[in-house]
RNA sequence: GCCCCCAUCGUCUAGGGGACCAGGACGUGGGCCUUUCAAGCCCAAGACCGGAGUUCGAAUCUCCGUGGGGGCACCA
C-alpha cells in the first residue's frame, strides 16, 4: 500500500449480540494504533447476514465502545465522507463490483440450489464447480431471465497464494485448497469477503486489524483485492482469546456456564453492571496479546494512545485472566479521588435500594476505598449505614474464645463507656475503649468483635472506630442495647 | 479428513545467538503491619514442549515430531 496516505483502520462489528471482550479488545487495538499513528478509526456495521441480525445490538454495541471510551472518527452514528456505514446500505456498490468481477472473468453467475449443494458435499470438499464453464452470454440469459442465482469467484486451481501479516510474516496457501467460493448471494447481499474488501477499499482502509479467526480465509481476501487490481492493506491478525483455563476458545455461546462466574463476563455490559471501571477493562483487555516492554502494565488510555505500536502484539493466543482485571480494577478505585469513587458508587447503592446522603457517603468512602474491587462492591461493606433494622444472630456472639456471658459483659462496659464520651468522635472513641480493653484484660480484638457484630451485624465491617463515628451516638446505642438484650434473653 | 496459525512459570508476558543457573505482573504459599476484612510492604516456590541440526556458543535460527488453537457455509 502506499505508505504516504495518512493511516486508516476500522472495526466492522456484525450486529449478532453484545459486544464482548474479545471485540471490543479488536476495536481498541484498531483505536490506539489510530490514535498513535494520528490516523482515522472508522466503525462500520457488517449486517449483511439477515439471518443472525438481532435488532438494536449495534445501537448496544456503539453504547458499549463509547462507555469503554472508544471512539471513531467516521461511522454510521458520526457520518463521514465515505457514507454510508452501514453494510447492508452498500449491497448496489456489493453488486456491481461482483459484477464487475464477472465481466472480467474472474467471477461467474451459479445457479446451483441448495438441494444440490447439499448432495455434493459429501463427495466434494467444496463446491465442484459445476457452473463455472457456463458461457457468459447464456448466464446473462438466464440472470435477466430471473433465475435465481449467486456469483463465486474463480479460484485459481494451481499455484500458491502468499499474504504477508504484519506480525506473522507470509502466509501461504495452496489455491487448489480454494473452492469456488460465493461473492454474493441469492438474497441479495454479499459475502462477508466481497463486502469487507469493497468497503475496505473504497473507505480507503489503510491496515486491517482483526481478529485471528479470518486468517484462514486471507488468501481469498487477497485474491479478491487482487483480482480488482487494487493494492492490499497491511494485514494484521490478532491472536484469540481462549477460556480461562487456556483450553478452548473463548466464545459467546457457552460465555454463561465456562468463562461467566457470579462476578466475571466477557461482555462488556455485564462487566459495567457489575461496577468494574472502563479503565481497568481497557488495561486489562490491552495486556491481552500486547505489551510494551518488561516494565510498565499500569497503562490509562491515554497512555496507550501514546506508545502503542502494532509491532509488538503478541501472535499466540491468549488466555483471559479475571483475577488480573479484579486486580487493576481494585488498583484503579485506590487511584481515583474519594469524590470520584463516592460518584461511581452511588448507582450501585441505589439499585439496591439505598439513597445515601451525599457527605455521608463521601466520608464513607475512605473506609471502604481499599477494600472493594468493584463498585458493587461496597453495596455490602455499606448497606448497614443505611439500614433501620439489622438482622443478628445470638449464636454469632458465641465462638471457642468467649463465652455468652463473657460477651455480654463485654458489651455492657462498651455501654458504659461510650455513653460518658464527651464527644462522638472516632479519635476519642478509640482512646476509651482501648483502655477499656487494657483495664479488663482483653486484646482489642476480642473487645471490639461483639461491637462490631452488634452494630453491623457482620463478622467484617470498615474499620469501627470510624464505622461508630459515622454511624452516629443514637444508632450505636440502640444496636449495642439490643444486642445486649439479645444476649440476656437466651 | 484437509488447510492455516501458535508454543517461556498455573495465567499474561520480557527476551530475538553470548548481558539468562531466564526478568516482570496476576495468582498461590509464608511473613510484617493490624480492631475484622482489605490495602501496603517483604520473602518464597514456579517456565524456555520434545528431538535432530546450524554454531565455539541456542530460550533465541532451521527441520521433524508433539501439543494447543482457528478455519474449511448462499455466517460474519
Amino acid at each position: 500500500m502506499n505508505t504516504n496516505s495518512p493511516i486508516r483502520v476500522r472495526f466492522a462489528p456484525s450486529p449478532t449480540g453484545h459486544l464482548h471482550i474479545g471485540g471490543a479488545r479488536t476495536a481498541l487495538y484498531n483505536y490506539l494504533f489510530a490514535k498513535a499513528y494520528s490516523g482515522s478509526m472508522i466503525l462500520r456495521v457488517e449486517d449483511t447476514d439477515r439471518n443472525r441480525y438481532v435488532e438494536d445490538s449495534a445501537k448496544q454495541l456503539i453504547k458499549d465502545l463509547k462507555w469503554l471510551g472508544i471512539n471513531w472518527d467516521e461511522g454510521p452514528d458520526v457520518g463521514g465522507i465515505f457514507s454510508p456505514y452501514i453494510q447492508s446500505e452498500r449491497t448496489k456498490l456489493h453488486r456491481s463490483h461482483a459484477e464487475q468481477l464477472v465481466k472480467i472473468g474472474k467471477a461467474y453467475y451459479c445457479f446451483c440450489d441448495k438441494v444440490r449443494l447439499q448432495s455434493i458435499r459429501s463427495k466434494h470438499k467444496g463446491y465442484d464447480g459445476h457452473c463455472r464453464e457456463i458461457d457468459a452470454d447464456t448466464a446473462m440469459e438466464r440472470v435477466t431471465s430471473g433465475e435465481k442465482h449467486t456469483i463465486r469467484f474463480r479460484s485459481p486451481k494451481q499455484g500458491t497464494t502468499t499474504v504477508d501479516d504484519l506480525i506473522r510474516k507470509n502466509i501461504t496457501v495452496k489455491n487448489k485448497q480454494l473452492e469456488d467460493f460465493v461473492l454474493f448471494k441469492a438474497d441479495g447481499f454479499p459475502v462477508y469477503h466481497l463486502a469487507a474488501m469493497v468497503d475496505d477499499h473504497l473507505m480507503e482502509i489503510t491496515h486491517v486489524i482483526r481478529g485471528d479467526e479470518w486468517l484462514s480465509s486471507i488468501a481469498k481476501h487477497a485474491l479478491i483485492i487482487r483480482a480488482f487490481g487494487w493494492s492490499e492493506p497491511i494485514w494484521c491478525h490478532l491472536s484469540v482469546l481462549t477460556q480461562p483455563g487456556g483450553k478452548g476458545k473463548m466464545s459467546k455461546r457457552d460465555a454463561k456456564t465456562k468463562e461467566q462466574d457470579d462476578n466475571h463476563s466477557i461482555f462488556i455490559h455485564d462487566l459495567r453492571n457489575k461496577g468494574y471501571h472502563p479503565e481497568a477493562i481497557i488495561n486489562w483487555m490491552a495486556l491481552m496479546g500486547w505489551s510494551l516492554d518488561d516494565k510498565q502494565e499500569d497503562f490509562k488510555l491515554a497512555d496507550l494512545e501514546k506508545v502503542f505500536k502494532l509491532e509488538r502484539i503478541n501472535p499466540s493466543p491468549a488466555a483471559v485472566n479475571f483475577s488480573k482485571l479484579d486486580y487493576f480494577q481494585g488498583k484503579h478505585v485506590r487511584q481515583m479521588s474519594d469524590r470520584e469513587v463516592a460518584a461511581s458508587v452511588q448507582p450501585f447503592l441505589r439499585k439496591s435500594g439505598i439513597v445515601p446522603d451525599k457527605e455521608m457517603l463521601l466520608s464513607l468512602v475512605p473506609l471502604i476505598k481499599n477494600r472493594i474491587v468493584t463498585f458493587e462492591d461496597s453495596v455490602e461493606w455499606l448497606s448497614f449505614f443505611f439500614t433501620k433494622e439489622i438482622m443478628i444472630s445470638p449464636s454469632e456472639f458465641t465462638n471457642k474464645k468467649s463465652t455468652q456471658e463473657e460477651t455480654l459483659v463485654i458489651l455492657q462496659n462498651v455501654k458504659l463507656t461510650l455513653e460518658q464520651l464527651q464527644e462522638f468522635k472516632h479519635e476519642s472513641i478509640e482512646t476509651e475503649l482501648r483502655s477499656l480493653a487494657e483495664t479488663m484484660g482483653l486484646k482489642l480484638g476480642q473487645l471490639l468483635n461483639p461491637v462490631r457484630l452488634a452494630i453491623s451485624g457482620q463478622k467484617v465491617s470498615p474499620p469501627l472506630f470510624e464505622t461508630l463515628e459515622i454511624l452516629g451516638e443514637n444508632l450505636v446505642h440502640s444496636r449495642i442495647e439490643k444486642a445486649i438484650k439479645l444476649l440476656e434473653n437466651i
